[in-house]
DNA sequence: AAGGCGCCCAACCGCCTTGGT
DNA sequence: AACCAAGGCGGTTGGGCGCCT
């Protein structure tokens, strides 16, 4: 936005599947010199696409990070969670799945979880009229649809019942076996380890665990562990668009009731990608062998 | 083997918001 | 205040693929 209007005539863009090479063009291009302004990536790369498709690719596709591959169970858990707290709201659900877009866990609802959900409302529904004795304001209270998080985690409602409050969830997130594994790339810039923030020993003694800043987090001492939390656990997830997530960290320490703060809180990464400062993280030459990729973790070496 | 069908997912479309002029 | 361009987001589409008959 921060963009000239371009005064160039609209040029004939290609449509569909990306072709290798313009993924290639595209990484590098970004990787180098951050997207800055979209709809001059298109110009600076020779690529025939608009601005906006550039960015969903990016997005969607070639941001370091990306998780790709089935969803855990846990992940499958979030997502009904939040789904029944925010709705259609996937850019903010995408948020607290680190790794994960908001257009794979919208296919992912509607291929796969929408169908799930109606038929266990189905069957709830046949339960709900052999059960007449549950109280009217029970079930206006938690609703299949969005709905206040206060409301649902304080709600004796069967269907939440069922499903741990979201706390609880992402905690157990970190203790998924099949999601330990993977629960999040973790994005490590080596530089970034040399911080103040991150001297004393502690995050470079956890940092090969991703959830080390959860689980370091002590909910009886919030005080404390909140500005350690601000300090550490900004810095380290990518979620959406190179962002990094602190809303997940954020969220846990600042509510056990949780607010809807805690989902749009979060730091950007994006001025370190689309800045120039970028650009000293990546030497040129083929940007593909500066990624080191151990265990899920994505390193950059200067 | 091949045609039909359904599912998955990448990408497009259109609307809304934001920020600059 | 109005206009315009860019970014962001959710809904939708359609191509590709696998499964079934």
């Amino acid at each position: 936005m921060g963009c000239k209007p371009s005064d160039k005539p609209k040029a004939k863009y290609r449509k569909g599947l990306w072709s290798p090479e313009e993924d290639l063009r595209l990484r590098n291009y970004i990787l180098k010199n951050g997207h800055g302004c979209w709809s001059s990536v298109p110009i600076n790369t020779g690529l025939q696409r608009n601005g906006k498709s550039c960015r969903l690719r990016w997005i969607n596709y070639l941001r370091p990070g990306l998780k790709r591959g089935t969803f855990c169970k846990q992940e499958e858990e979030t997502i009904l969670t939040l789904h029944r707290m925010l709705g259609n709201k996937w850019s903010q659900i995408a948020q607290h799945l680190p790794g994960r877009t908001d257009n794979e866990i919208k296919n992912y609802w509607h291929s796969y979880l929408k169908k799930k959900v109606a038929k266990a409302e189905e069957m709830e529904g046949q339960t709900k009229s052999q059960y007449t004795s549950t109280s009217s304001s029970e079930i206006l209270e938690c609703s299949p649809s969005p709905q206040k998080p206060t409301t649902c985690f304080n709600s004796s409602h069967e269907s939440v019942q069922k499903s741990p409050p979201l706390v609880s969830q992402l905690d157990d997130l970190s203790k998924d076996q099949s999601c330990q594994r993977s629960p999040l790339p973790k994005i490590l810039f080596a530089e970034w380890l040399s911080l103040d923030q991150v001297h004393g020993g502690s995050f470079a003694n956890n940092i090969s665990d991703p959830w080390v800043l959860k689980e370091g987090f002590d909910h009886s001492t919030t005080s404390n562990n909140l500005q350690a939390d601000h300090d550490l656990g900004h810095g380290f997830v990518l979620n959406d668009e190179g962002i990094f997530g602190s809303g997940f960290h954020h969220g846990i320490s600042h509510h056990h009731g949780l607010g809807l703060e805690m989902i749009n809180s979060q730091f950007k990464f994006e001025e370190q990608i689309s800045g120039p400062g970028f650009v000293d993280f990546i030497s040129g030459g083929d940007l593909y062998n500066d990624f080191n990729l151990q265990n899920d973790a994505m390193y950059f070496y200067k």
